[in-house]
RNA sequence: UCCUCCUUAGCUCAGUCGGUUAGAGCAUUUGACUGUUAAUCAAAGGGUCCUUGGUUCGAGCCCAAGAGGAGGAGCCA
């Protein structure tokens, strides 16, 4: 008989029990057992929830019955019908089990118990065959393909922008070097510095921090297109919504505006966190309450308002806050807070950024709900955002969410070859270099927007997850690569 | 990188003022039990108290350094 001959879990619960054959095939969650009976909790990872197999010791052998231990991976067949206990519609009585693979019961890390966090980030190799991180993994599919499904039916095209790049003029921070030079005895120049003209690509490299700059490029030909990628940043952060290796989305639009660019952000956000509740109802059910469990070992004024599944209807059924850098800039100058002298960097001078304590303010206390801050000081953003006519802002554009903070960064870009080249001039970034990139405001520039999602904000505020290395398989961050 | 906290059984944790043989729950093993829902009941096994050094008659507990982890900040998505 074929492997593939077997039935999934989540298909099962579907079927009306008739007596039928049907073959199982998963991972044991739990074993109970007396004199007559034994059951075993089987998970495949199709779904959720486990489904109760019945297994009659005069029928299977009692040595097979003892290797079904939690961890194992077993094939069952047997006859589906009617449950006769109160926990399940159905259930499967076996009439034969194979073990496909033992796992022994005195070393298997994972136990039919609650593990923390950390404990399961130290065996990522086996956690997703928990419910919680096999939850977060489906959840996390199912955004990946209704980013693709969204930007699809909207006419953008998937652009696939170099892993490997040589440009850091985005200047946005650290960047992984990629070299083939023996590290021991690199190749030097007269002066003593390493001699990339010898390295792979005869000249330095890094991995991307961001597909922009390329995705530019292809916006001003295809009109709408969106990247999806990996993204590296070897910057030494050490937070809860920092990974140095992390997936991010980025549409870039020729024909677009800063309120286009706005509008854009919002009803993708807004579409993806529809279909996590229409697509992934059991497991956000589950997230839930893992969340509730959770919320009641914080401080009272710590706790969510809302559960995990109001925040998300919340957002998909209300418009975001959109506020100028200058508009939130009056309102945390005149919150209590501020005049309290409560923030450890008090709201003065127009221009500064705004730290996290401000962002959280705005978005948790003030507006209670998303918040796009747009049109910031020009001097505090990169050198590719379109400049306002005040000649102090560029229209940038941040969204902030409730308990992530900045989920989305974006901007129109500048069009305009004069202003761009002058605006690298003073921030000393090579224009030479970047000739490619200046050649589309050369030649048939068009005004064009785009902006940056990360994707396991995005899984993390879905989830209801509090670390970004739960809600990614194999997390990178600095002195972990282990698995 | 900075600040704060943590590290005791496989896991989660307790451990009084520095005092003799280091505890609990869960897990594991064995047994009991006529259908269980993270079953229940009984018994048993299980320890480099993170590492190194110091103080002391005596250190899981005090001091120093190091390692690992968590939370917050910065950088950002």
């Amino acid at each position: 008989m074929a492997f593939n001959k077997r039935t999934k879990i989540r298909e099962v619960l579907n079927l009306t029990p008739e007596n039928q054959i049907i073959i199982l095939m998963g991972w044991v969650r739990t074993r109970r057992s007396n004199k007559n009976v034994t059951f075993i909790s089987l998970n495949d990872g199709s779904c959720i929830q486990n489904y109760q197999i019945v297994a009659d010791p005069t029928v299977i052998d009692e040595d097979i019955l003892r290797k079904a231990n939690t961890g194992a991976s077993i094939k069952v067949s047997g006859r589906l019908v009617a449950s006769q206990g109160s926990g399940q519609q159905t259930e499967l009585n076996a009439e034969s089990v194979e073990i496909l693979g033992e796992a022994d019961p005195e070393s298997y890390p994972i136990q039919p118990k609650k593990h923390s966090l950390e404990f399961l980030r130290e065996n990522a190799h086996l956690r997703i065959r928990t419910s919680t991180f096999s939850a977060v993994m489906r959840v996390r599919h199912h955004l990946a393909y209704s980013i693709h499904e969204y930007f699809h039916q909207k006419g953008f095209f998937y652009i696939h922008t170099p892993i490997i790049t040589a440009s850091d003029a985005e200047g946005a921070g650290e960047m992984f070097r990629v070299s083939v030079l023996d590290p021991k005895n690199p190749p030097l120049k007269e002066d003593g510095s390493v001699d990339f003209k010898q390295d792979f690509f005869e000249r330095e490299t890094n991995l991307t921090v961001s597909g922009q700059l390329e995705g530019e490029l292809a916006a001003l030909a295809l009109s709408e297109i969106y990247t999806f990628g990996p993204t590296f940043r070897a910057e030494n952060s050490n937070t809860t919504r920092h990974l140095a290796e992390f997936w991010m989305i980025e549409p870039e639009m020729a024909f677009y505006d800063a309120e286009d660019n706005q509008d854009l952000a919002e009803d993708f956000l807004k579409y993806v966190i529809s279909s996590a509740l229409r697509h992934c109802k059991e497991d956000l059910m589950f997230l839930d309450q893992r969340a509730a469990e959770e919320e009641k070992t914080k401080k009272a004024e710590l706790r969510n308002e809302l559960s995990l599944l109001e925040r998300l209807t919340f957002v998909t059924e209300n418009k975001f806050e959109r506020i100028t850098y200058t508009e939130a800039w009056e309102i945390l100058k005149n919150s209590a807070p501020n005049k309290k002298k409560k923030f450890a960097f008090p709201i003065e001078e127009w221009g500064t950024d705004l730290q996290s304590e401000h962002e959280r303010y705005l978005v948790e206390k003030h507006f209670k709900k998303p918040v796009i801050i747009s049109d910031y000081p020009k001097a505090i953003k990169s050198f590719y955002m379109k400049q306002n006519e005040d000649g102090k802002t560029v229209a940038a554009m941040d969204i902030l969410f409730p308990g992530i903070g900045e989920i989305v960064g974006g901007s129109q870009r500048e069009e305009n070859l004069e202003k761009l080249a002058q605006r690298m001039e003073e921030l000393n970034i090579s224009r030479e270099e970047m000739w490619w990139y200046l050649d589309t405001r050369r030649f048939g520039t068009a005004p064009h927007a785009g902006f940056g999602l990360g994707f396991e904000r995005l899984v993390l505020f879905v989830t209801g997850m509090g670390n970004i290395r739960d809600v990614i398989p194999f997390p990178r961050t600095p002195g972990n690569a282990e698995f």
